[in-house]
DNA sequence: CGTACTCATCGTAATAATGCGATAGCATGC
DNA sequence: GCATGCTATCGCATTATTACGATGAGTACG
């Protein structure tokens, strides 16, 4: 069997955001996304997962004066956001940015 | 003396923000801005500023189902933010959206 | 002056967020 | 199996947010 169980960051080529960019439903998903990226700490981490093009895993707590359980906590709510995404390699989990996410953010923030 | 004290919402021209778009003070603003709109009813509040060109009052709380003491701490928090604008018109207060900040952070946004 | 109106602020209660240490889960290597 | 290393989760304390009613500040009108 092959040893490349999965690799995260895929290529990220999507088809285009047909969602609505405002109404009841968009106000929602931009006042969570708006609130996860609500924090230093969590915009740090996004910047973190952007500059290394390839994806990371704890090196991120090492990279920021908190404790591990604290970063753990704010990559749970940007996952839970769905602003990145934890795969498992093995014994470390390999964060990266959710592209399409990221996109639709921007399309919302762009509509305001 | 004339009685067009003033008109809130000005045409906004302004030159382009030389601000940097990322890095320490940037993740701040960016952290702070997401923050202030993190919440639906704040993104509420901005969508009905956009919609009413001309800027509004208090007609916002009418068009919310929350007390006037509530709206008016969420407007504070947008005014804190420079989102929105409040001049004093006679008793009452005229909102508009403040360009500028809004400018500032969809090229934030846009530089995640 | 006094009333009416608009809006901000205060006080308060309930809930959510933040940060940490301690602990549990899980895969890997000996 | 057992120890090790990495990460998530739990429990806890502190602080912030949210929402409301009540009250206060200010202007306009009679």
């Amino acid at each position: 069997m092959s040893t490349e169980i999965e690799r995260c960051c895929p290529p990220a080529a999507e088809g285009p955001d047909l969602r609505p960019i405002e109404g009841g439903e968009a106000d929602e998903q931009l006042a969570a996304l708006g609130k996860a990226i609500g924090h230093p700490v969590r915009v740090q981490i996004l910047r973190i997962l952007a500059r290394k093009s390839s994806c990371i895993c704890g090196d991120i707590v090492e990279e920021l004066p908190l404790a591990q359980s604290t970063v753990s906590q704010h990559l749970k709510v940007l996952k839970d956001a769905a602003l990145i995404r934890g795969d498992v390699d093995g014994p470390r989990v390999c964060y990266c940015l959710e592209a399409r996410t990221l996109r639709r953010l921007k399309a919302l923030v762009g509509g305001l």
